[in-house]
DNA sequence: GCCGTTTTCGGCCCGACTGTTTTCAGTCG
């Protein structure tokens, strides 16, 4: 098993002990493990090999045995012990807003109900109401929610798809018979949620391909074959295509593979009558229809045909132009590396700046920070910047935006930070017009530079709260307060749209990580995926700047002030 | 489950809101 798949299996351990009503620290022992592992950048089985899981950090004897078993068997028989009592329809419920691990736990043992369809049909029947300890309202929120789930589909995140697109495209790229191979489709362009994993390859040898897929171990079943493709699901359910071609037919088909049917069908116009014979890759056919090139991210049919024939369209912004990122947390909030670990984790990207954006005290359950330790972190901060000359940590903050718009630090406290990013993270439920005044109250704060995840969605988990855009951005250009695109690929918040019409109203945007861990500084890229979909360039992007044009900006004084 | 010790048990982030109660349990961030 490797990380990814240990990680997995401890965080349904901890659900199904939450479900079955299990001591809560005991649960909190499985989750932490599962995100140390999810975020370790050494294999698992690397450190079992030099006998090390016993100095991982909350492993002790029994839960280095679990490691253990797994890595030696692939297995786990405590797992398959808890499956039997807690089946994997119950653990769906825990997906319905509201339903937590207690309700669930209830449901089940009062009635037996082990799946959605089920528990659907139990609401409708007005059955659930029944049990001690729920009421009409309850039931009626299920129904709602399971409705929600379900218009939400079978589309998984990028964040989900695209590490397994790489790993189905690394396991085809060892062929000697493949020549080439790519992602395509959704993924390919970068878009946020995407229905299947799709590749393309080139081979003479379609039939060797399509075998190596059958015996790729993470497939689970392949329900269509025939010349040139090999169609069937992966893990979590998450359909593949992988569609074979003749070397010389690759570009082409690349390019077709591509882009969403309404582009590829204006495409396929397009290349009608062209000879495109000896093409060595996509920006010869581009040149060859007198068309600039069209990055993956744009090819929606948007306008970026018209505009690549005009020779208009913009330069995209890219992971290399940004020089820091604006929004991350360290172990003094909810973070789980230090200030040392994450500011070494930027240099070592190349990064020119990093800001700490830790929680403020409202966000108790984080460990907000109040006053007092802010202050301290400013100075330990400070006393971390002599260190180097080729990088600075910026100080700041998260501050949450209270119910009524004002900020949960005092003005002065905020007016001697680097940088100050106001967010929601309460109250999600105000109408659009109390979210939007709370928004504009924090956009009016003159030491307010960012505003984070604006609208708070979470993809495939809670759509976000109601807030009037055009008047966010209106009111972010007169007071110069950049949007963050949020780039965890659960939130890609603000969306692609929003980003295009930021940009388009002189708004700048900041693509930051929110990492809670060194390891997700490298989250940014999804932002800035997201960011290209939204034609956003260079210029728009706050932290594309360099430092010192950044503290200009910023309206801060550039030394050590404050 | 782990951990640390004032060392083999007792503590382990918390505060607000919601829906169900009628004084509080469960959920969420």
């Amino acid at each position: 098993m490797d990380n990814r798949a240990i990680a997995a299996m401890l965080d349904e351990i901890a659900d199904m002990l939450e479900v079955l009503g299990d001591n809560p620290f005991k649960v909190r022992a499985y989750r932490r493990l599962a995100a140390y592992v999810d975020h370790l950048d050494t294999e698992l089985r690397e450190i079992h090999a030099r006998g090390g899981l016993g100095d991982i950090p909350g492993v002790g004897k029994a839960l280095r045995a679990k490691l253990e078993e797994m890595l030696e068997t692939g297995d786990l028989a405590y797992y398959r012990r808890l499956r039997e009592r807690v089946p994997p329809g119950v653990l769906e419920m825990l997906a319905i807003p509201g339903l937590g691990p207690r309700k669930v736990g209830l449901i089940y043992s009062q009635t037996g109900i082990s799946s959605l369809d089920e528990l659907y049909r139990a609401a409708q029947e007005k059955r659930l109401r029944q049990i001690p300890g729920l009421g009409g309202k309850t039931e009626f929120n299920i129904k709602k929610g399971i409705d929600m789930l379900r218009s939400l589909g079978r589309e998984v995140t990028l964040g989900t798809a695209l590490p397994r697109a790489l790993q189905l495209r690394d396991y085809l790229a060892e062929m000697p018979q493949v020549e080439a191979v790519e992602i395509v489709g959704s993924i390919r362009r970068g878009k946020p949620l995407v229905g299947d994993v799709d590749l393309l390859v080139a081979s003479s040898d379609e039939a060797a391909v399509r075998e190596k897929v059958r015996k790729y171990r993470r497939v689970l079943e392949v329900d269509r074959e025939g010349p040139g493709y090999i169609h069937g699901r992966l893990e979590l359910g998450l359909e593949f295509e992988v569609i074979v071609v003749a070397p010389g037919d690759f570009y082409r088909s690349l390019l077709l593979c591509t882009g969403s049917r309404a582009h590829r069908e204006k495409m396929v116009e397009a290349m009608r009558g062209v000879d495109l014979r000896g093409v060595d890759s996509e920006q010869a056919i581009y040149q060859r229809l007198a068309m600039q090139y069209v990055p993956p991210e744009l090819r929606e049919d948007r306008g970026e045909i018209e505009r690549a024939r005009e020779g208009t369209l913009p330069s995209l912004v890219t992971v290399e132009d940004l020089r820091g990122d604006l929004h991350v947390h360290t172990d003094w909030s909810d973070g789980g590396s230090n200030l040392r670990e994450m500011a070494e984790a930027a240099r070592a990207r190349g990064y020119r700046y990093l800001a700490v954006t830790d929680h403020s005290q409202s966000l108790a359950v984080s460990r907000g920070l109040d006053v007092e330790r802010l202050r301290s972190q400013v100075e330990e901060i400070r006393a971390l910047n002599r260190e180097w000359t080729d990088f600075r940590l910026l100080t700041g903050i998260e501050v949450d935006i209270l119910r009524d718009g004002s900020l949960d630090l005092p003005d002065e406290v905020l007016a001697g930070l680097d940088v100050v990013i106001a967010s929601i993270h309460s109250h999600f439920r105000l109408s659009r017009e109390e979210q939007t005044a709370r928004l504009e109250a924090a956009i009016r704060n003159p030491h307010v530079d960012i505003i984070g995840h604006l609208t708070g969605r979470l993809l495939v988990r809670r759509p976000g709260y109601e807030v009037d855009v055009d008047r966010v951005l209106r009111l972010a250009r007169e007071h110069r307060t950049a949007l963050e695109i949020n780039a965890h690929p659960d939130r890609l918040d603000i969306d692609e749209e929003t980003a295009r019409r930021a940009c388009q109203a002189g708004v700048r945007v900041a693509i930051c990580s929110d990492a809670h861990h060194r390891a997700d500084l490298d989250l940014v890229s999804y932002g800035v995926l997201s960011a290209r979909r939204g034609w956003v360039g260079r210029s728009d992007v706050l932290n594309a700047m360099e430092l010192d044009e950044l503290l200009a900006y910023l309206g801060t004084s550039g030394g050590d002030a404050g």
